[in-house]
DNA sequence: TGCCAAATAT
DNA sequence: GATATTTGGC
């Protein structure tokens, strides 16, 4: 089925429109109330007496979503009658009683939050996530008929996104599973489902789904700045009401598209998975957590020494194409010099990324571009497994590309080894609008993002691997020695000469692509020249 | 806070 | 065993 923007539209506004039952015994306070919700474009049916707005629930519960519940110990009508008739329906209570046992009665009853009153608009802005919330993990033949379509409506939509390809740069949220999650609540018992969602209003609107990364963090006392920016270039999922569209649930029947993944098990069954997960290691995780996957806490905040468990370890980032361009774009618009984990991070703004996670990433990257290998590796000229895998290795790559570039300066890059033997198919995921093949026919690209050239053109290159920073711990560019218009050029000779001084005068440092170590033989022979006869091994 | 290397996970 | 990523020390 082939959907179209028409199609969506109707829920680009979600969750206006949203029918609220809105019970409060205080005349006042629902009117305080309903205007609110009002003003979020829910469609509110107030009562203040429980009797009238149960009935009116009963009569046409296909005419309500959710329910607000006023919930009072001292007056007869308590609104727990409505709660405990009202189940099929996500109710959620306020009292301005906050003790425990009142908000555990209303818990118990099958209300899916207690909010403390006065209402504030940001208390009630995110309750329309009760709704998706029941309408994907009721078991079928509890769902209301109300939430039925919701249900319906959001599966046919995140169906087209997938099918659509709609995948782009955004934190991915299962939902594949939740449907299923369904059908085992709905196999455990029909009442399951009335375990209420966590605390889903703490999560704002406009904040993050994914936060475990930098309540990892957090606890550390670290001062990992949080973004809370978000821009067309987020890569989290920005669960608000007004972006609720096909740009942010996105890639959700996509599980392998994880980019950050929560592994922990726990001896005590205790399960952490507030994160967005893809991964299907991680679906036992939603399923011991009712599959909530639209409501995590605020800024990863732990709900329990169960989570605070869960994120003190192995919070793992995985660098898609997408995340990674992302880094290297930063990294580039940074500068050599200026990219710093801090400062890459602070630009990616892809929240849930720590700094952590970017300074190991950009220690990854540093050590493929300056094509550090161990010695041993690029000494085993014998082993002609070794020579083969070797001879894939790319030689340099383009320069960075930048947008507002109009011609590609010939400037020769360092380059690193390639991951695989390179195909027609080959992933390539630079900077969009990079000319990655276009101006020279044959030429790959690795995984980094930079075009390499195939092996045969490749050898003739005697180039340093890192053409900028080797000298002296100094910026030094190598690069207008290089050819200009042509790979069939050969650099300068002052150029070769300077790269082969300095890798004679630093003989730690990796050695620059095109140089081969010398031969064991040739040592020998040269030490033996030099009056050395024996090696201490 | 950044960098590096060891440890750990996949 | 290779590779990717996290963790911990400096």
């Amino acid at each position: 089925m082939v959907w179209t923007a028409n199609d969506l539209q109707g829920w680009k506004d979600f969750p206006k429109g949203l029918k609220v039952l809105l019970l409060d015994g205080d005349i006042n306070s629902v009117a305080e109330t309903k205007a609110k919700l009002e003003a979020m474009d829910y469609n509110v049916s107030s009562f203040s007496n429980e009797s009238a707005a149960l009935s009116a629930f009963l009569n046409r519960p296909e005419d309500f979503h959710i329910a607000v519940v006023e919930v009072s110990t001292s007056s007869s009508q308590g609104g727990f009658k409505f709660l405990e008739n009202a189940k099929d329906l996500p109710t959620v209570t306020t009292s301005n009683n906050q003790c425990l046992s009142t908000m555990m009665k209303c818990i118990a009853l099958g209300a899916v939050e207690f909010l403390n009153k006065p209402l504030s608009e940001d208390k009630l802005k995110n309750i329309w996530q009760h709704v998706v919330h029941k309408a994907f993990n009721a078991g079928e033949s509890v769902l209301p008929g109300s939430l039925k379509p919701v249900k319906e409506s959001l599966e046919s939509m995140l169906q087209c996104q997938t099918e659509n390809g709609q995948h782009e740069n955004k934190i991915s949220v299962e939902l594949d599973n939740v449907s299923r999650l369904s059908d085992n609540d709905h196999n455990h018992s029909a009442g399951s489902d009335k375990y209420p969602a966590p605390s889903t209003p703490q999560l704002k609107q406009g904040e993050r789904l994914l936060n475990d990364g930098d309540y990892q963090e957090h606890t550390n006392g670290s001062t990992e700045k949080e973004s809370g920016e978000h821009d067309g270039e987020s890569m989290s999922v920005d669960t608000s009401c007004e972006n609720l569209n096909t740009e942010n649930i996105t890639q959700l029947r996509k599980p392998e598209k994880t980019l950050i993944k929560r592994e922990d098990g726990f001896a005590d069954g205790c399960k952490g998975e507030s994160a967005v997960s893809l991964n299907p290691r991680n679906r036992k995780f939603l399923s011991k957590t009712g599959g909530n996957t639209t409501t995590p806490n605020k800024a990863g905040v732990p709900r329990d020494s169960c989570e605070i468990k869960a994120n003190r370890k192995k919070m793992k980032v995985d660098w898609t194409p997408e995340l990674h361009k992302k880094f290297v774009q930063a990294v580039e618009q940074l500068g050599v010099d200026q990219a710093i984990p801090s400062r890459i991070l602070e630009l990616m703004k892809v929240d849930g990324l720590t700094r952590h996670n970017v300074a190991s990433h950009l220690q990854k990257y540093r050590m493929q571009k300056r094509q550090i290998v161990p010695r041993g590796e690029w000494a085993n000229h014998r082993d002609p497994i070794q020579r083969s895998y070797d001879a894939q290795r790319p030689i340099m790559s383009y320069p960075p590309f930048h947008s507002n570039q109009t011609h590609y300066p010939a400037h020769v890059y360092p380059m690193w080894r390639q991951p695989v033997i390179q195909t027609a198919g080959v992933q390539v995921w630079g900077p969009p609008g990079y000319p990655l093949c276009q101006p020279f026919p044959g030429v790959h690209a690795d995984a980094w993002g930079c075009p390499v050239l195939p092996p045969p053109q490749a050898s003739c290159f005697p180039y340093t691997q890192d053409m900028v920073g080797l000298q002296n711990g100094k910026a030094v560019d190598y690069r207008f020695g290089m050819p200009q218009n042509s790979f069939e050029h050969h650099p300068a000779e002052e150029v070769v000469d300077k790269i082969v001084k300095e890798a004679m005068s630093k003989p730690w440092l990796p050695l620059p692509l095109g140089l081969k170590p010398p031969s064991a033989d040739s040592v020998l022979a040269e030490l033996s020249k030099q009056g050395i006869s024996n090696i201490p091994l």
